[in-house]
DNA sequence: TTGAACTTTCAAAAATTATTGAAAGTTTAT
DNA sequence: ATAAACTTTCAATAATTTTTGAAAGTTCAA
């Protein structure tokens, strides 16, 4: 019955759209190394049309307070998610980037700086291998040389795309790639 | 004085690094969903100077027959490893592609059709909701919308690099880019 | 067809990662 | 300074993922 006049007011075709996208969200993430409950949460604030609290968050995920705590953090560590205070509360509340561009442009930030850069350092580390003349250091050494080059070609063009004013994504380089 | 014998032979130099390299490789994995073994045994193949042997992997990396056995067959699902039949040898050898530029083109075309391509399928399927006037409603849809415009820029993007002729990351695009 | 040489499979064990919940910590209004 | 209203931390637990190893499966030479 509850159920029924809930459907009725808000229609079923919402609920079941939001829960679908925040699922979705929830297992790509965890395909790329962020956890679920991390990415739905993110999800949640994506389409939510005010910020949340961590109540709000509990309740539609139905997780712990430590666990939305912890992984709130991590989102803001990240970059992606703000606290919004709120004239008259006491407690705190969320938003994520609402602008997918500019969201894109900070995870690839972050990724750059967390992934790809410790990868370049390393590599960079292995070119001062001796070269004692043996077909097998000599593989080492050309492998190692062109997955640097990479990395760095890699990197350079984050780093272009994490600079640009808001649309060139779409824009400049869709025109580009034809 | 095996182990003495060893680093006079072979350089300890290239023992270090080819370690290093394997195990910066299989953290790398990790971090990107990819488990360990599968991405130790690609990076022990790639900077071989001759197809490895079931057995040889399993000792230079540590692991079990089964564990070899499950992740080269994951690694030749992703078309990046194959396997190199040796004239007068029963056993099966393996190698992994070994030019950095199909290797990313060959990742890359498989991270597009198991990661990109089911979320831009949800993302239009989430595109039938119901549009009932609400605020909420209208807010999924719009963020939707949003994310299924950059999904299928980042695949068209993907796709550009994918059909390539060998060189075209590095020579055009670093160009392109500046 | 047999059996030796290999590979694959898969249930169980180990390792890793995520989640909980309650105690400790913090902030703010009075 | 106190206490209510919150948030954070973290040890314990749960869930998930990876790894093992041995049995079952396959292939091939004789």
């Amino acid at each position: 019955m509850k159920v029924q006049k809930y459907l009725y007011l808000c229609g079923m075709e919402y609920q079941e759209a939001k829960e679908k996208f925040i699922s979705t969200w929830g297992s790509l993430g965890t395909l790329w190394g962020i956890n679920k409950a991390m990415a739905q949460i993110q999800a949640l604030l994506f389409i939510a049309t005010k910020p949340l609290s961590m109540e709000d968050i509990m309740e539609e995920l139905k997780i712990s307070r430590g666990n939305a705590s912890m992984n709130l953090r991590q989102l803001m560590d990240w970059g992606i998610v703000t606290k919004a205070l709120i004239a008259g509360e006491r407690k705190e509340f969320f938003t994520t980037e609402k602008d997918v561009q500019e969201l894109v442009r900070q995870i690839a930030k972050e990724r750059s700086r967390r992934e790809i850069q410790p990868v370049i350092k390393v590599l960079k580390e292995l070119s001062s291998i001796k070269e004692d003349g043996t077909t097998n250091t000599k593989e080492l050494i050309k492998q190692t040389k062109a997955l640097h080059e990479v990395a760095e070609t890699a990197d350079t063009m984050l780093h272009k795309l994490i600079n640009r004013e808001q649309h060139w994504m779409t824009k400049s380089l869709f025109k580009f790639i034809k």
